[in-house]
DNA sequence: TATCTTTTGCAACATTGTTGCTTTTTTTAT
DNA sequence: ATAAAAAAAGCAACAATGTTGCAAAAGATA
């Protein structure tokens, strides 16, 4: 019920400290979770409001791999998949073919919704660090293709060094 | 010896008769297929003869699996792997990441060699047909990256319905 | 043709992804 | 708050994909 994440409060967070000891950011977190998580008609459980938070606390992108990792010894492999589908069907997280076979997920900005994804940025792979990231201020250019051809979506992968690394 | 290939005359091509029976393009092909090994100072095999025409016959890209469906029954699944690896490695084929997880792969142009890859053209996935090509004419545009970003490499895969499919 | 080098096939294994079914958890309606 | 219904998680088994070491076979070299 009390959705305050966005607004400022100074002090507040006492009220909390009982039900949870652990890191401030965890509990501010649940809260947004399980709005984000209702307001895509999902039931609220443990795995998918954890993955989620690893989503909403990465700045960059992650891969299957990486969840399970990070959430593997919680859940079972296949939770981590099936949960990562149905976020993906629910326009909350999006997709991103890389070089290397191995699919990265990041967090998709408002637009996307169920059966709809709209991410037209481009991502950016770091060759030093590995981390994907989404340029969401940059939008993927249009293409001019050959007669005959039309597009229904254009993927854009930069690869080369990232902001931290240079 | 003979490379001649690419340089036009008519009907002489009885002389190959007598050697092998089958299709006269794979006549033709083995030629083409032992050049262009020897031009990468590849020892001539049989899967990479097989593999390589698989390529020259295709117009657009291959999945490991449709290499594998194709060569499999005459070689294990491990050769195709390494000659795949082989391939890359000295700029034969180039890789394609898609969505899917199931990275393509397609012949290069010339000006890819060992350890440097030059392909900026744009790939193309069909959702109708499911096929993969290097629009070979539609360059890579530049991507305006933000301040402290720097890029080696712009991949552009684009997604929607090929000349065939509309 | 004999020798040396490279490649292949095989076996075994590791990783990744999928499916069906039972148990547990969450939601919904009392 | 509780019981029934619905949804999700866990488990096991399997399928597909990718990797490694080593012995046998094929290719290159002289």
């Amino acid at each position: 019920m009390p959705v305050n994440c966005c607004r400022k409060k100074k002090g507040n967070q006492n009220n909390l400290d009982e039900i949870n000891m652990e890191k401030e950011i965890t509990i501010v977190n649940e809260q947004r979770l399980i709005k984000l998580l209702k307001q895509n008609s999902l039931s609220i459980t443990d795995s998918r409001k954890k993955i989620l938070q690893l989503f909403l606390e990465q700045n960059g992108a992650l891969a299957h791999g990486d969840i399970e990792r990070k959430a593997g010894e919680k859940f079972d492999r296949v939770t981590v998949y099936r949960t990562l589908q149905v976020f993906v069907d629910k326009g909350i997280i999006h997709t991103i073919p890389t070089a290397d076979n191995s699919i990265r997920y990041a967090l998709c900005k408002d637009e996307c919704g169920e059966g709809h994804h709209h991410d037209h940025h481009v991502h950016f792979v770091c060759n030093s660090c590995n981390n994907t990231y989404c340029l969401d201020d940059v939008v993927t250019p249009g293409i001019k293709l050959p007669k005959g051809y039309s597009a229904n979506h254009v993927e854009v992968v930069v690869e080369g060094v990232c902001k931290n690394c240079q």
